[in-house]
DNA sequence: AATGAATGAGGATTCATTCAT
DNA sequence: GATGAATGAATCCTCATTCAT
């Protein structure tokens, strides 16, 4: 329609379209060797206006990464809002992490591809550090009453262990699913505090 | 031998010049976007002979994972030997994996490219395979005197942690040092058996 | 047509742009090793839109060979439709093989690739095959009235000696005009006929 | 073996395999699109080897489409020395062409690509000049008897349907097989001769 | 004589990106 | 806003050919 009223506000929605087609090509693929007509045709449009909205594709794989952590970020605040102990603070991160919406097979794959990206594209790692940075000033924060001093080094090893039951769990079919993840990292916790 | 024999036994030469300028070059570029002409050049040759020998770019990166595999075991199984009780045992697969040779930058930056390697092609996707049964029965039998019934699930834990810190070593500063890392792996067995 | 839409329907001019260059070259060559930048220069364009329209370079080998087989079906209809007897149908079909249109040096040369084009092209072979039936069929039913059950046979030895006066004709200077080929296979027709 | 005696002769040997295997392989292709290694392989030897004896790749299409002509012009010296009237002339070197050793498959294809060839390789272009004046005087001179000035005129004829015969035959499945093409060989002729 | 080693030149194909409309 | 058209710059891979031994 090209003599209508301007269409307003398609800019938010393509974005999102496209973002959302990214993670689910990347998933797909297994890859990031996902080319923009690919991504554009999923997210129905054409290359051209995908380019119109990012300028380059790097930061079409920046935008989605920003939108996997804002999910990730959304599931952990709603699970900490209901959080009343410290107890249930550090099993509200566990349990988002793990979250049916965060361990996605291509939300997975999608993780993996934005750790590869990371090293090089300095945007990229940046948010990878407000992901790390924050996962662990929670859990430290939530270990804290129980650990005192070894809170840091206690959230340092469950974010580590979260980060390999992740890389692990992209690979097609010997990976653990989310129940499985979700009780190791609760069971490393535990011992953590002393109560094995 | 004869005198007029043409120059001989290039191949194992050449093919381990050419493995070891892909571990670097992947590590270097933190991509698995090297183009066959990089490696080569690297390896002192023309990208034709690259071709000759491996058939195929996958060819020589699965041969490049095959590689640091076969560094991974020769570690295990040298500190193995060393070993006389069931907890040294442990600490030698730790020391192992972490040992500088195995936590080398380019080397860490390889494994997590494998990984994404490993996401379509199946021989990738084997090898890891093999890499991750091979870590996990050598921990379980480790852990078994210790913890009985739980040793596979801690085997399985340690196994998911140690790929947890390699990935977070990936990045570029961020990622702990070996010898952090393998601290933390270490606090993490001594808690499952009971000695935190 | 509203006044933004962009260049449109160029496809099928691009594509008969390409049919076309493809003969003109592979007859210039006298080869199918023709390259495709050679053929989109040619053609008035890069290689890459050489590709972004057929796919692939026997796709643009193949549509030229429907396009060579199309203009003299074209050729042999028209002179059929003027045709009221049986003679004249057989000299319908004679006269359009040895057309200008059709002997051109360059298309002629191309009726040769496309022999051997055919010798591992399925989709090409397919082609000559109708080609050859559609022959054979034209002049089996043109024949018959003086044949009767030798028309067949007839056809295929007129069809045949076509087809050598075509590769003959494709040696740069020693080959036989248009001229003497078509008298060439009307002699032989009249004989068939018995009216030498 | 490299100090025994100097191997003597070998390079009529080799030039033979070679040719042998050019026919073979191009035969079994079906398409001039044969690389060195393939045929020098096919022949038990090195490509290296094979450029020693021949120089070049065209050199070795040469030398094999010069075999092949032997064979067939042995084939028609050999039916002729029977042959007593002109009648037994004409149908020895149509017995000839189409007789086992010249009709084979590969052969066959291998006269296809000759052809092609010929159109850019002057001197593969001179062969087929030979093999068709050797051809069309040989056929002359057996029909001058009974078709005086007419003569030459039907050689042409025949000579070009034989050729015609041979593309046919080179594709796949569709062509005729040997004895069809001689009989229809045989049937123009005798049409010509008025002995329909 | 014979060959493994080595490469330069080239070819098909892909793709991010630009542009006119 | 939106897109078809168009391309330059790669990239993988092939292959005839050369050379040292």
């Amino acid at each position: 329609m090209c003599h209508g009223m301007p269409k307003l506000g398609m800019e938010p929605i393509r974005r999102d379209a496209l973002v959302k087609a990214t993670i689910a090509e990347v998933g797909r693929a297994g890859s990031l060797d996902v080319t923009v007509a690919q991504i554009a045709r999923a997210a129905g449009m054409s290359p051209a206006l995908a380019h119109h909205y990012f300028g380059a594709k790097e930061a079409m794989f920046v935008a989605a990464m920003r939108y996997i952590l804002g999910l990730w970020e959304a599931e952990v605040r709603g699970a900490l809002r209901a959080a009343r102990t410290p107890a249930e603070r550090v099993d509200a991160v566990i349990a988002a992490s793990f979250s049916p919406i965060n361990f996605r097979r291509d939300v997975v794959a999608a993780w993996l591809m934005f750790y590869v990206e990371a090293q090089r594209d300095p945007g990229a790692r940046r948010l990878l550090r407000v992901y790390q940075r924050r996962l662990a000033s929670t859990l430290t924060h939530a270990l804290r009453p129980a650990l005192g001093d070894r809170a840091r080094a206690g959230a340092d090893r469950l974010g580590a262990l979260i980060d390999g039951l992740y890389i692990r769990a992209s690979l097609a079919d010997g990976g653990p699913d989310a129940a499985a993840a979700a009780a190791m990292v609760r069971a490393a916790w535990h011992e953590l505090e002393g109560r094995a």
